[in-house]
DNA sequence: TCTCTTGTTGAACGATTGTTCAACACCGGG
DNA sequence: CCCGGTGTTGAACAATCGTTCAACAAGAGA
């Protein structure tokens, strides 16, 4: 393999590392293959090149690639709701003005991706055959739609008129958001992230100001 | 006499077809198959099982395994928005009636289906990497926007106020309903089919009340 | 009945996949 | 300095993929 010593081929042909060391970099690797070729075309091959290790050391470490792919897809889970968590943690408004962060940042380039959503497409597809897959599916977006259902909660306690449930209210945002990324993510050129802002924006007026009957 | 050593069976080994009845009966299969099996194992030898024929045939009339699974894309596209389109088509109501008969089609067990969906997943993920699969997406989804966005477009012309643009409420309420459709067929658990119809029903009083800016 | 067209077969091929494992080599403790 | 354990290598392997194509045979027309 390569070795990123001196060309004149004395040094080391690879640098030992601890089993940690080594599990973190080819969890890394596997994500640079994964957002940059896709699930699909990420082989144990890619992965190992990407690394700079061979193929062998993934099995030696994770036992199998379905093992590093569940391990790689927890890991973009929690980065991409920390991260959306986080911007709504720096807003320092009130629940009605972190409810637009919350929206702004799943309209930011970070979401907005379509290797990131290839990745998603496949996470899915691969819920319905592992149990594991599905458990990671099923707490994340729980814990993704509570964000949601509380900042809802709070915007009604403020309010005084009656308004929609912050259960309904946050399905209907949830969906709404989950349904123009994956629009956009398939087309593009379907409509601006901006438009798709002032869409969700006009859904939580909705939810909030309208008496519902919800 | 003619009959050989076999002692009985000695009929045809097969039938011969008109190119049109084993494309169709070739298309059925690999639906079944990609709906059975998920696209990633639905191979040609597992479609050619599936329909009782050898391997051959597939790219003896389709040319490639990619068409056969566009056409199958396309034909369960249009059969879908068809199916739709005929239920908004028996609402002798106004566009606003028509409305609600797409958006009860829409969260009708032929739509809110976990089968329906796996297909959609496995054209979804091939839409990334096949350009043919990619066109049919977008001629597809370009019609089903398109009836809602001309719905909305008359409702707008039967009211006098301002509204949100048909453009833009037919993405909201197009992306309303995948979300929902989305997140139901992952988790059907976390609202009924008659609650996801109140939100889009909802969407809808939204986009057409309201003065908008959009 | 014979012929000819053509739908159909299925073995073969090359590419690629995930996995294995004996050999190898780095590096700390003797 | 050398030695042993262990992290690492990479060729080999079996399975599977989509595709090809020469050979076969079904069935209609002569």
């Amino acid at each position: 393999m390569k070795t990123d010593s001196t060309p004149c081929g004395t040094g080391p042909k690879y640098s030992r590392k601890t089993a940690d060391e080594r599990r973190e970099a080819l969890l890394q690797a596997a994500l640079r293959c994964i957002v940059r070729l896709g699930v699909e075309k990420s082989s144990i091959r890619a992965i190992a090149d990407e690394a700079g290790v061979s193929v062998g050391l993934i099995n030696h470490h994770y036992g199998s690639k379905e093992a590093l792919v569940a391990a790689a897809y927890r890991h973009v889970a929690d980065d991409l709701l920390s991260q959306i968590e986080s911007r709504v943690a720096a807003c320092d408004g009130g629940p009605r003005e972190r409810l637009s962060a919350f929206i702004d940042a799943s309209f930011s380039p970070v979401v907005l991706n379509e290797t990131l959503f290839r990745a998603w497409l496949a996470f899915w597809t691969l819920q319905a055959q592992s149990p594991e897959v599905s458990a990671v599916h099923k707490e994340r977006y729980g814990a993704y739609r509570q964000v949601l259902e509380k900042l809802f909660a709070q915007i009604k306690g403020d309010a005084e008129a009656g308004a929609m449930s912050p259960r309904m209210a946050a399905i209907g945002l949830s969906g709404l958001l989950d349904g123009l990324w994956l629009e956009w993510c398939l087309e593009p050129e379907t409509f601006t992230p901006a438009e798709g802002i002032a869409l969700a924006e006009r859904w939580v007026e909705t939810a909030i100001d309208d008496p519902g009957s919800l």
